[in-house]
DNA sequence: AAAAATAGCGTACATGTGTACACCGAAATA
DNA sequence: TATTTCGGTGTACACATGTACGCTATTTTT
């Protein structure tokens, strides 16, 4: 078993893999293409696709894991550049809008298909966000001394601000990107804070209350 | 000018709405629906659609305006009950899972076309989300006395995540429903008194720092 | 009463779809 | 070396789609 066959194979099928996320586009969703469609991108006759993947919607999947992959690398890239200093915030939304910069159709093919027609399909991308936002849930836990709750809970909700701002972003004019970015910044501020000042009014009742939040609010 | 014409024209044109929107469901969206399967729901020959609606993209803003409708009414119906007292988050997202439990797939058209592949289509939907935000925007502004951008962000974080937490409804077992709601609650008072706390630092700086909020983040 | 407008129908067609099937040639195995 | 395995091809079929076109019956206008 030299393999040459089986590395001939994952070749094309990675070839298939990245026709479909070739086609994907802004007005172009996952679920518009067809099986013909990608296998001729990728150069395939329509029946070899059947080689590589039993269906449409495996192949989906596989894209989905795919930027989920994306996804944590670009938390990765996010960790580097705070430990290096600086806004935890701030460095966190800049990565995300680069992020989107560039993969602006890996990220449209978790938002669509997070409310797509398939339940598999949003089991998958709200598994990979669920990773997502467990490990900030962990960093916040362990860098703010939060209560598990309260760093949960905000750990979703800035991951859900985040996401958001991410979808508007892709229709933004390129102009009003920064200030998009602000807006979001502000935004996760005010649940940071919120998060704070609860918390520890819930450990700690009426005591340290102003003690001007160590994580970032400013 | 009787208009027995006029009236039926209008008739038929409802069945066509109505037809649509009893297709969606939570494997169904709209762009998945076809022109021919509409009008057959509808009780009409395919070419008779066009009398109507010259397009399939036609018949969908009409449905996103409708929505948006709904989406309005929902809110005069939690400014009455919020009129007769009670917590106002409480009851905004109590109000907004009773919507989003008997509108699932009025919900659902939004959330998709939000992201959806046509340009038009995401205008649409966010115009009419921005009424909702900009409503709930004013609300805070007289009642907790915001400065203006604090209002808007506030407001509009707290828009994204109910949005965000209608749509984990709409997946959700009916028995996890209370939870999330809960913790939704949660979240909109971290918003609350993150921006409280801002937004009087804004103008005022360090004064009358812990006066705890009067709008509600307990 | 005559003429014009129009909602709805049926037929027809070109196009795109998923996939079943038989086949080929090269790699893998025996 | 002989045999088997298997990735890829081309043909073929049934099916659904959007929509152009002409017709009818009824309401509306003249």
């Amino acid at each position: 078993m030299s393999g040459i066959r089986a590395l001939q194979k994952e070749k094309t099928r990675r070839q298939l893999i990245d026709a479909a996320l070739g086609q994907l586009s802004s007005e172009r969703s996952f679920s518009s293409l067809s099986l013909r469609e990608v296998a001729k991108e990728a150069g395939l006759a329509p029946t070899s696709f059947y080689r590589h993947f039993s269906d449409m919607d495996e192949l989906g999947l596989t894209l989905v894991d795919e930027a989920g992959l994306t996804l944590r690398q670009l938390m990765r890239q996010a960790r580097q550049r705070i430990d290096k200093g600086g806004s935890v915030i701030q460095i966190s939304v800049r990565t995300f809008m680069e992020f989107i910069e560039s993969n602006g159709n890996i990220f449209r093919l978790l938002l669509r298909e997070r409310s797509g027609t398939s339940k598999a399909f949003r089991a998958a991308v709200n598994r990979e966000i669920s990773y997502f936002t467990l490990e900030l849930c962990d960093y916040l836990q362990q860098a703010n001394k939060l209560d598990a709750e309260v760093a949960y809970l905000q750990a979703n909700a800035a991951v859900t601000i985040v996401f958001s701002a991410g979808s508007d972003a892709l229709d933004c004019d390129k102009k009003d990107l920064a200030a998009l970015a602000q807006r979001t910044i502000k935004q996760l501020r005010f649940i940071a804070r919120g998060a704070f000042e609860i918390g520890v009014g819930n450990k700690n009742r009426s005591e340290q209350r102003s003690s001007s939040a160590k994580d970032e609010t400013k």
